[in-house]
DNA sequence: GTCTATATGGTGATAGAC
DNA sequence: GTCTATCACCATATAGAC
């Protein structure tokens, strides 16, 4: 986070025009977004917590949107990236799956995209609207392959896949409802439960 | 929706004070707030639903606080009868259930209460956040019951009902997410088809 | 590319007549 | 109880100097 002045190349070209200011507003804007969403979120409020100047702003960001975009596209390819790779391995499938579902999740803020869809400004606007589409989509794809996996016939193993992907959105928003941490955990725990013939059915 | 005029008593007291506008107020703040949430929700976009005028809204409701908690609260009440209604009744336990998950629901503006816990203006007011958690505490309560009378024994009946509820809230989210209103069913098939032992899994 | 004004329009609320 | 008029403040930019 230190303000470091950029060498510039010695012919007055940019050498490495880092744009610490555009990612410093990007940065911010990620957090702010996961703490509040992109409609409660103002560009006063990301100015404060990047620090720089309301010029630098809409010299980078024309407008809201394009800096809503930017935000939200980086962090549904950092996530949907992170997802996969857990998603992914050699491992049986049905331990990839459980490891995915029982992760530790921050729930004191519900999910950074999946809390999106309730955020006016997001869903009208066709743009960010597809960004959080694609996320949850690309889980799809990636889920219904570990159920396939896992030796669940097609058909069924996309629904699973929706199943599963609901239990974690939904565990959120219980979580959040109930102020209760636990809340998710239950949730994931009463699916995975399900998923195998049961060892013995805890008697 | 006609604009009669009140007919007042005999002798000037006011016979059934209807609080018209108060109503109207009501009603309109729980239409926007279904289909935009509570924070983007302006009092002028309740005023011109409504069709009355700025003074009655502060002469009710003298803060925006007030009208959401009016809001909220009478949608939490029918919500929540209306779900406990449904999953109570003669039939057996699991066909409720079935009953209950499989009803058809309106996913294009997701969950009239799921959402708010989204909603910064919500979430960060104690008396309206405790709503949103009065009505999914609720639902725990009444779907842990049904588990445990189809026969799942009391600890995992409560893990159940929370997957269950988690289920539904997700199922929203992913409809809304990928503008599919078939992901709810999807999610929903998904996770009864591991309620039952399964007569013979989709060969 | 970055900064400091400045502008427009809506939000949330108050004042005071009827 | 209901209305119209008004207000201070903030969101969302734009202008133009440096």
């Amino acid at each position: 986070m230190s303000l470091v002045t950029i060498p510039r190349g010695r012919y007055g070209d940019v050498v490495s025009t880092t744009n610490e200011s555009r990612e410093r507003l990007v940065a911010a804007a990620r957090d702010l977004y996961a703490s509040q969403g992109v409609g409660a979120t103002s560009p006063r409020q990301v100015l404060a917590a990047s620090g720089v100047g309301q010029g630098s702003l809409y010299h980078h960001f024309p407008a809201k949107h394009d800096l809503a975009l930017a935000a939200v596209s980086a962090t549904v390819a950092d996530s949907l990236a992170a997802a996969t790779g857990e998603l992914g391995g050699d491992r049986p499938a049905l331990d990839r799956l459980r490891a995915y579902l029982e992760r530790p999740r921050d729930t004191a803020n519900g999910c950074r995209i999946g809390r999106l869809t309730s955020d006016q400004t997001v869903m009208s606007d066709a743009e960010l609207a597809a960004q959080v589409g694609s996320y949850f989509s690309g889980l799809v794809e990636c889920l219904t392959e570990v159920f396939v996996e896992a030796g669940v016939p097609d058909g069924a193993a996309s629904d699973r896949a929706y199943a599963a992907l609901a239990i974690v959105q939904g565990g959120y928003v219980l979580a959040r409802a109930l102020a209760d941490p636990t809340a998710m955990q239950r949730a994931v725990r009463g699916f995975v439960s399900m998923l195998a013939p049961a060892p013995e059915e805890t008697a």
